[in-house]
DNA sequence: CGATTTGGTTAGTGTTCGTTAACCGAATCT
DNA sequence: AGATTCGGTTAACGAACACTAACCAAATCG
């Protein structure tokens, strides 16, 4: 898996990331159907059907973006459950993820749960399941913090708490004076945990 | 302002109503761009061109769609915060009313935070104008709470509130077992005002 | 070094879609 | 009742766009 050591097998992977990072951009500005191959190109500086040689299609292009991120999600996720037996601990650890997530890859945030639907079948499918694992990450740890509640609704909670949590890419947009994103980031993180009925403070 | 009380008056106003109503659907399903005027005629039993006869265009139809629903938001914002005078009241009253709101309006709440970069230069500046009052407001309220803290930070702290109320689109989708409506209005009511901080509790 | 692979190019193809044109029949107006 | 308005229809146009074809030059390989 790693990249092979040629300069046009290098050439080739950084191009890879180059047309993901900026499909992902153009995405979150205008949607993936408000979007060209063309623009797609021409923001890495090739132009047009040259895409073709990295990805199948347009639509092969999102599903690679979107399982990808879903992927990292569920990844990090596990980590941070894995590395705490406290569930409140749990829970301060997954908000400060997904808070530096949300705040670091914005972009393909937006794209996540605006453009899902236009994902083929078996791509959608994929990426629903990482979604739902993610989740159950969240109700696992909320469900061992308050064992009579009702899964349905702490699931509920969940996704009310990554909506808080992903308001940044449609509020920080680049405005004069805004807060830094260190202010930002403890902001959302306290925001998310006073949702949540998690105490802020360290525990013993 | 009111309907004429010919016949083909009501029929035309009832069809205009029909066209935004289906619209609002198709969009927050597919996205401005995934939804083709062809659909939308279909979708209220009329066939493709006929939409001429009440909107200009595709992106007059979604002009008039946002630029409504954000009349209607800051109308009935205004509203609440008139009705009273102690800022936790109107904080309390704001989080009932965009909780409501985003209930039974969920489409279109899903439509204006997914396709306002494809409204006309004028209408998304009106459309802008009209989100950024509404937002005053629910700062206006919350400086008038904590009249310290720097007001860039009370918006952003806006925003993720929105983000957490808007989160239902997303997560209530039609899924079996899922929280009743006075469940989910309950519990996200009870988020929000902890995320801003706010007493549950009504005072004298 | 010659053969081949490969990542790029430009030109073309078929389709979808927003919009306009031309027309029609029924409701409305005088 | 006759003239007109108007909301609908189908047909056609033009642009945008995803994708394919044909070709090319440089890197890789034997």
């Amino acid at each position: 898996m790693t990249r092979p050591p040629t300069e046009r097998g290098r050439a080739k992977a950084d191009r890879h990331d180059a047309l993901l990072r900026e499909a992902a951009r153009l995405f979150a500005e205008r949607g993936f159907h408000g979007v060209s191959l063309e623009d797609i190109g021409a923001a890495v500086g090739v132009s047009g059907p040259a895409v073709y040689r990295h990805f199948a299609g347009k639509q092969a292009l999102l599903g690679a973006l979107l399982t990808a991120v879903s992927e990292r999600l569920l990844a990090g996720g596990s980590a941070v459950v894995a590395a705490h037996t406290d569930p409140r601990e749990q829970l301060r650890g997954l908000v400060a993820f997904h808070v530096d997530f949300a705040l670091a890859d914005s972009d393909v945030i937006r794209v996540q749960d605006r453009d899902l639907a236009s994902l083929g079948d078996a791509d959608r499918r994929t990426v629903r399941r990482l979604q739902r694992e993610y989740a159950e990450l969240w109700v696992g740890a909320l469900a061992a913090d308050a064992p009579d509640a009702d899964p349905e609704e702490l699931r509920t909670r969940a996704y009310a708490c990554f909506g808080l949590i992903n308001s940044t890419p449609h509020s920080v947009r680049r405005r004069a004076g805004r807060p830094s994103d260190a202010a930002v980031r403890r902001l959302l993180t306290g925001m998310a945990l006073a949702a949540l009925g998690v105490d802020e403070a360290e525990v013993s």
